[in-house]
RNA sequence: GGCGACGUAGCCAAGUGGUAAGGCAGAGGUCUGCAAAACCUUUAUUCAGCGGUUCAAAUCCGCUCGUCGCCUCCA
């Protein structure tokens, strides 16, 4: 079985055939740097972090790109409103994408360029389209004339009078097309500028992508990333761009995350229903919001909720207690030879686990069947255990390939980085938290509940159990005593 | 108005021609003095509705209804 991914240009799943074999060049936008980010910036993160690391698995050599669009309207904005430099805004909000991203454990890409940094390979590549006839200047400003490109719009799919239909386009009459897009911005009072061929002036949002993929990945690359809402005007602007430019494909799969939604809608900083990063990782731990993201396909909508998030938690709670179930049996020696009931399924699901998985993750990306499938093998693990698999020599082989293959999944995911007992228990201290009762009070009610049941004192006993869960206390009865654990 | 996507159990969610994964929640059972956890069993003759193609459709086609997205900045 071989990678099958889903191409927004050909609008269907195509066989991954990488232009050079075993290496790939993958481009996946990332932000505008002016505010802090939220969940949609998240979900975005995640998936092309999860395909940068399947990908990894699958042997191949990647370079990942991933911009920071430090320049633009939004952040010369907010500069002015408050009084300061926009590479002031530009380099806060880097960094606190930076801190989001790390702790959402995104693993780093190979490079992450400015745009900024790169104004000369913008105004190079600005040039050669006017030379070629697919750019014109106006007063300083410069503009790609969509007309000159025919295949101009072959990502989203539409024609350009069915856009033009539409109308909601600034008619600027200095424009030949009221499509053409601004590829160099003619530089106003107030504004940051660098000097050009035009005079000065400051790049257009798109064509910073092209100038930062060409850069650090050629004229032609493998894979270009995004979220959906970048496939018009974004993404099939820069097609426009590069291809007008080197003549050549620019890139041959493109690939767009679905949104998170509130309620049905799109969460967005317009529409205002957004939670930001860093509010949610005040309420739930990193891996749960991966894991949220995760158990729906990449481009399916997302509906974002506390109730959500708090299944999500469930269900990633469930697989770690299983792993540390097979921590603890695999931390010490079998004492028996026994063979369980249910060893040999165990062994089945064991070596099935990673090649069911694979096959899963091969199928563009299919995040929510592979935790489907790892909740079967937990869900047979839990039965041998319960059957004294954990104790028996017998069984040793089909843990040991159980936990590594785990293992193998949670690097892929970014998933299970944490040792099991430690998540939790950090899990199990955040309710502790949250507790309306001293943990000294709840002492006291056990001491006394336990002398109540060796006095057969069923009554008393039961009392003090249901007030504790009252206050949200489970009491748990085992053969070495009585513990608790918050609810 | 143009273009497009989606509609699967109480909720979330896989499944693109061969007879409905998985998670959460719920019910019954084993265990327990009673509980909790874990385990076992169970929860959609059916995939928005109506027609059509086919030996066979959640999957393909058409229509209807509903929801959402893009067309303006947006992951």
């Amino acid at each position: 079985m071989s990678l099958r991914l889903y191409n927004t240009l050909s609008a269907e799943k195509e066989l991954f055939v990488p232009r050079v074999p075993g290496k790939i060049g993958m481009y996946v936008c990332g932000v505008t740097v002016y505010d802090f980010c939220h969940v949609g910036h998240a979900r975005a993160g995640i998936v092309f972090d999860m395909i940068y690391r399947y990908l990894r698995f699958s042997g191949y050599d990647v370079t990942y790109v991933r911009n920071y669009t430090d320049i633009d309207d939004k952040i010369i904005n907010r500069a002015n409103n408050e009084g300061c430099d926009y590479r002031t805004i530009a380099d806060r909000y880097i960094a606190t994408f930076d801190d989001d991203m790390d702790r959402l454990g995104m693993l780093r890409p190979t490079v992450e360029p400015k745009a900024t940094d790169h104004i000369d390979d913008i105004i190079e590549i600005i040039s050669r389209l006017i030379e070629n006839g697919h750019a014109y200047t106006v007063e300083g400003d410069v503009y790609f004339s969509v007309e000159t490109f025919a295949d101009y719009l072959k990502l989203s799919k539409r024609n350009l009078d069915d856009m033009l239909a539409g109308a909601r386009v600034d008619l600027d009459e200095r424009k030949r097309n009221p499509m053409d897009f601004a590829l160099w911005k003619a530089t106003k009072p107030g504004e940051p500028w660098w000097e050009s061929p035009w005079g000065k002036g400051r790049p257009g949002w798109h064509i910073e992508c092209s100038a930062m993929s060409m850069r650090f990945l050629g004229p032609s690359f493998d894979i270009h990333g995004g979220g959906k809402d970048l496939v018009f005007p974004h993404h099939e602007n820069e097609i426009a761009q590069s291809e007008g430019a080197n003549g050549c494909q620019f890139v041959k799969y493109w690939l767009h995350n679905g949104f998170v939604n509130i309620n049905s809608e799109k969460m967005s900083k317009s529409l205002g229903n957004f939670f930001t990063i860093r509010e949610v990782l005040e309420i739930f731990d990193p891996e749960t919001i991966r894991f949220f993201v995760l158990q729906a396909h990449y481009r399916s909508p997302l509906d974002y909720s506390d109730q959500n998030l708090k299944e999500a938690q469930a269900g990633l709670t469930r697989i770690y207690e299983a792993l540390a179930l097979l921590d603890d049996a695999l931390s010490v020696d079998p004492v028996s030879t026994d063979t369980a009931p249910s060893a040999a399924e165990l062994a089945e699901k064991a070596a099935g686990l990673l090649p069911r998985f694979k096959e899963a993750m091969d199928d563009d990306f299919n995040t929510a069947q592979g935790l489907g499938i790892l909740f079967d093998s937990v869900r047979t693990l839990n039965r041998t255990m319960a059957e004294g698999a954990g104790k028996s020599s017998a069984s040793r082989p089909a843990l040991e390939q159980l936990k590594e293959s785990c293992v193998e999944i949670g690097n892929v995911l970014g998933l299970f980085q944490t040792k099991s007992a430690d998540w939790l228990a950090a899990r199990e201290a955040e309710k502790k938290e949250r507790l309306e009762i001293v943990s000294d009070e709840i002492e006291k009610l056990i001491t006394e509940r336990a002398e109540a049941r060796k006095n057969k004192n069923f009554k008393r006993s039961d009392e003090i159990r249901d007030y504790l869960l009252t206050k949200n206390i489970q009491i748990i009865d085992t053969a070495e005593g009585t513990s608790w654990k918050a609810k």
